[in-house]
DNA sequence: TGAAAACCGTACCGCGGGTACAGTGCCGCC
DNA sequence: GGCGGCACTGTACCCGCGGTACGGTTTTCA
C-alpha cells in the first residue's frame, strides 16, 4: 500500500492513466502510443495489457474517469455556494463566479475536455463509450437544468428561455472555451467565457 | 477542364480533401490513413503523394480550406443581413439568425469544426499549421469585435462586456454548441445555442 | 502532336497495435 | 516459512500504415 492507499497495480494504472489523459488531449487518441505511455511510465508492453485488455478498454477508463472527477467537481463547487446562501439564482452566480476562478488559476490552463476529445473521435471508439459520453453530457444538462428551474420560480425569466438549452449552455461555454483559450493561447480566456455565461443567466433572471 | 473550372488534378485533390475532411472529424486526424482516402476517391499511394508532399501537407490544405469557407460564408451571411439595414445592432441580429436558420437546415447537423479539430491535436501539427489556427480564430474575433463595437456606439451596453470576449463568445458557442449537437445526436442544438448567444446581445444593447 | 500533368506499380523500411504465451520477483497471509 | 497471486517481464510474431524511391504509363490540353 501506498500512502495514498492505493495497491501499486492501481498506481501504476494511475499514472498510465494520467500519461494518457494528457497525451490523448494534446495529439488525439489514435496519434497517442501505447509505446509512449509505457515508455513514461516505465514499464513494458505486456504490463500495460496486463491492466487494460486494449486500446478501447484505456479510453473507457480514460472517460470513466474524466466523467467522475467532473461530477466530484461539481458536486463540491456548487454544493459550497449552496451553502452561502438560500436564493438559489445567488447560489448558481456565486458557484459560476468559484468556477472562473477555479480555471483561471490553473497555472498552464486547462489541459482539455476528455468528452470534447471523444466527440471529435467518435468513430475510434465502440458503443459503450460512445453512450458514456452522451450520458455524461445529459447528466450536465440535468445537474443544471434543475438549478435553473429553481431559480426561474422565483425569478421569472425577462426573456422567453429554454431552460435545457440554457443548461446546455455552459458546457458549451466551457467547452468552446477550452478550445478559444487553447487555439488562441489564452489561459485566461476560457474563465472570462464562463463568466459572460454568468452575465447572461443574470441578466435573463435579475436584468441586471 | 470540368464544368466546374477545375483541371482533373483540381477534381482529384478536391476530392481527397472531402473525403479528408469528413474522416478527420470522425476519426481524427492520426486516426485517418492514407490508405482509407486513396480506396475511397479511387487512386494509387502513388497518386496520393503526387498531390500531398506528406500527411502534414493534407493537413494544412485541409484547414486552409475550412478557413477560407468559414470567412466567405460569414462574408455572405452578415454582408447580406447588412442590405437589410443600417442600424448596426438589427444588421447582426439578423444575421445571427440567418446563422442559426443555415445550421438548423444541415441535414445531418454540422459535420465538425475543422479548427476545433486542429486545436484538440495540435502536437500532430507543424508550427505552420496551429499558427494558422491562431490567426484564423483571431480573425473572427476582429471581424465580430468590430461589428460589437459599431453596436456599443449607438446602444450603450447594459452591463459592463469586454467586447473582445463577446466576440470570442460567437466562436466559443459555434465550437462548444457543435460538441454539444454531436454528443447527444441533437442535429438542432447548435442552432439553439447560436440563438441563445443571440440573445444574449440583444439582452446586452437592447434590454429586452 | 508533343510535352507536361496526373497519375500507376513495385519494392522497401520502420513503427505501432495487438496476440500469445511462458516465466519471474515480491509481498502479504496462513 | 512457504505459498499463492499480484504485477509484472521477455520473446516472438503478425499486419496495417506512413513514408521513400524510383521508373513507367496514360491522359489532357495547347
Amino acid at each position: 500500500m501506498t500512502t495514498t492507499g492505493q495497491t501499486k497495480g492501481e498506481a501504476t494504472r494511475e499514472q498510465l492513466l494520467d500519461t494518457a489523459e494528457a497525451a490523448v488531449l494534446e495529439k488525439g487518441f489514435a496519434g497517442t502510443s501505447i509505446e509512449e505511455l509505457i515508455a513514461a511510465v516505465g514499464i513494458t508492453k505486456s504490463g500495460f495489457f496486463y491492466h487494460f485488455r486494449d486500446k478501447g478498454a484505456l479510453a473507457k477508463a480514460l472517460l470513466e474517469r474524466y466523467i467522475a472527477r467532473e461530477d466530484r467537481l461539481f458536486d463540491e463547487l456548487f454544493g459550497r455556494a449552496d451553502e452561502l446562501t438560500d436564493d438559489p439564482l445567488h447560489g448558481f452566480l456565486v458557484g459560476l463566479k468559484m468556477l472562473a476562478e477555479l480555471l483561471a488559476d490553473l497555472p498552464k490552463g486547462h489541459p482539455g475536455c476528455m468528452v470534447a476529445a471523444v466527440t471529435y473521435q467518435e468513430r475510434l471508439f465502440d458503443q459503450e463509450v460512445r453512450d458514456l459520453n452522451t450520458a455524461a453530457v445529459l447528466s450536465w444538462r440535468a445537474r443544471f437544468r434543475d438549478r435553473l428551474g429553481r431559480i426561474a420560480e422565483r425569478y421569472p425569466a425577462r426573456i422567453s428561455v429554454n431552460l435545457d438549452d440554457l443548461a446546455d449552455m455552459l458546457s458549451v461555454v466551457a467547452d468552446g472555451g477550452i478550445i478559444l483559450a487553447k487555439a488562441v493561447d489564452d489561459r485566461e480566456a476560457l474563465a472570462r467565457q464562463v463568466l459572460l455565461y454568468r452575465d447572461f443567466v443574470r441578466l435573463v433572471f435579475a436584468g441586471n
